[in-house]
DNA sequence: TAGGCCCTGGACAACGTTGTCAGCTGAATG
DNA sequence: CATTCAGCTGACAACGTTGTCCAGGGCCTA
């Protein structure tokens, strides 16, 4: 008896099939289905023995075995650069609700800003058969998504734009917001603006980089090469370009920051400052309207409805031609970017 | 044309199998399949072969069809109770980092504190065979998971304990982080100490508040009522809360908030005060350096990795009692915590 | 050169579910 | 009383993959 016992045990996960369930309550396998899916033409009475034998069995629909069946499978994926950053959090949230107003469940991975691992992850989730994708660009080049795209899987792209492929976007004006904020910077009296952003290959860290240009170019005023950083957010880079525009013969009165993770350091930095140095950061914090920063905000919960809604009219049908939204900024004045030039 | 274009194209996802591939590459079904999971015994030339009629289809496995075969999606399920919940986001991605590390992927949901909303995803997730699962349980009755369980879904509770189950779970020390906090409000000459909590329901919440119970008790000090609120961490509340216990005859001299979202809310009140009132916070906060903040500080990231590491344990076989590990916390202080009594 | 062995490739069943279709029962109608 | 019809129910195939098993061919050895 043991080893009867013990070889039904050998096989992981041995669950109760609608076979079993059938068996037990002495109906069809078809009728366990019926039951199961609310399906009409049932008697109350055989399905009355059918939820008793599911009850007694522990039994649970195998949504894989509905899945290879039916086609879809009701899951989108979401793939990001870091789940444990805060711009993510609420973006994620507002995706999650979306799907989950559709019946979706939300698979999702983040790609750690590396296109390697973005594309493998990617392609992951197709394997899964994903009704639907939303990615957050690491890479540049998504050809590698086109079969997937043309097989049926609507693609979504988030935050910036896809590479060398025609695809629905949801974008935040990097270009505006960060013209408006060194806009902001100038009016309050400032000359020597610095900025420090993300890496080029990172599109919003040039699109912002370009609205930088463009107001310091609408306001006549020149730049300085060393009043620009484009390391990274690591903090002991953003703290070292930094420390470094503040400490030339010319130093900066302003910094632009780039996006959350740089304001963070920089905020750091000018803490230790004994001028006070002018600042408008990319992107909300949190407890910033207690630090009195100045802030481009962009609403990453109203960018993550907007992209999930979008996709989910995909799945329902919608086969206009890739559309692109671009969703406005808002300056929040706090104090930090409205201080004179030191 | 038109025609048999639009017919085609008419079921959804029509995407290349095996088979196709089999058939164009001219092989048998079965040598696809070798080819496409690295099997041995295919000669270099068929290889090639089969990996150019792929490439021309754009083919990708199916991987609902393979987990139906083999049983194991590789995949594990996380509940927590809000993505956006910056105390989250660093506990999913460690999540996430020990997933990708042995092959599986995550699907992940909030249960926005409902049980009901917690059952229901899990069960969810049940129901596509996740491998196994990590709750931060927001009811306090998780016998709907026993038959799941049994059939062998591992199962890791996060946070809070599970109820009435015995399971796995990896907690932090609640009751030793709140008492330890309040003690140092003690030793800086606090006798009239608020407590700012979350709904009792909520284990957390009850384990922080014994915490703060003993440590009055250890110093030999009453506690009033009207010192304790347990309403909720909804802004209004806790607003409505601390200026309660600010405003009375015998006004409190320090508060200590029972998790991040009432410590900022908490903050902020305490920043429009004259009086400056001390402030030990439960999880730490971004920024909470600059605002000088003291806290007694979670490890989200180590509880996360923790929790998952557990669970590929069992995966892998791990068959002993379930246990229940508790993460030790750490004070921090940076100033609102050592202010002394106004 | 014959025998046997290894290596490669393919046919077939099975995983658990759902869609199709046909059979059966009992009631209503002519 | 015969006939039709509706409402239940179940047998069977199919979804796309993998595991099992067997066949055929080439190569090595005696």
């Amino acid at each position: 008896m043991a080893e009867t016992a013990r070889h039904s045990e050998t096989r992981y996960g041995n669950r109760p099939t609608m076979k079993d369930v059938a068996a037990r309550a002495g109906v069809g396998l078809k009728t366990v289905s019926r039951v199961v899916n609310s399906e009409p033409g049932v008697t109350p009475d055989t399905e009355r023995r059918v939820q008793e034998a599911i009850e007694a069995l522990g039994f649970r629909r195998n949504d894989s075995a509905r899945v290879l069946r039916k086609g879809r499978t009701a899951s989108i994926g979401l793939v990001l650069e870091d789940l444990a950053d805060p711009f993510y959090g609420p973006l994620s949230r507002a995706v999650e609700e979306v799907a989950r107003a559709h019946g979706a469940l939300l698979i999702n991975g983040s790609s750690a800003e590396d296109p390697e691992r973005e594309q493998e992850l990617v392609l992951a989730l197709c394997a899964r058969r994903v009704d639907g994708l939303i990615v957050i660009p690491a890479g540049d080049d998504h050809r590698y998504l086109e079969p997937e795209i043309k097989a049926g899987v609507a693609t979504v792209f988030v935050d910036r734009p896809a590479g060398r492929i025609d695809a629905d976007m949801v974008l935040s004006d990097s270009f505006g917001g960060a013209r408006e904020g060194v806009a902001h910077l100038i009016a309050h009296g400032h000359r020597r603006i610095g900025f420090i952003g993300d890496q080029p290959r990172i599109h919003t860290a040039t699109e912002r980089l370009r609205g930088y240009h463009a107001a310091m170019a609408d306001a006549g005023m020149r730049v300085e090469d060393s009043w620009v950083s484009l390391a990274s957010t690591d903090p002991d880079r953003v703290r070292a370009a930094t420390e470094q525009m503040l400490a030339g013969p010319e130093p900066v009165t302003a910094v632009f920051a780039g996006n959350n993770r740089v304001t963070v350091t920089v905020v750091r930095v000018l803490a230790e400052q004994e001028r006070r140095i002018a600042l408008v950061g990319f992107d909300d914090i949190e407890l910033a309207d207690l630090l009195g920063i100045t802030v481009i905000s962009q609403d990453a919960a109203a960018v993550g409805r907007t992209a999930a809604e979008h996709l989910f009219r995909r799945l329902d049908g919608a086969d206009h031609a890739p559309a692109r939204v671009e969703l406005p900024t808002t300056l929040i004045a706090r104090g930090s970017g409205e201080l004179p030039p030191a």
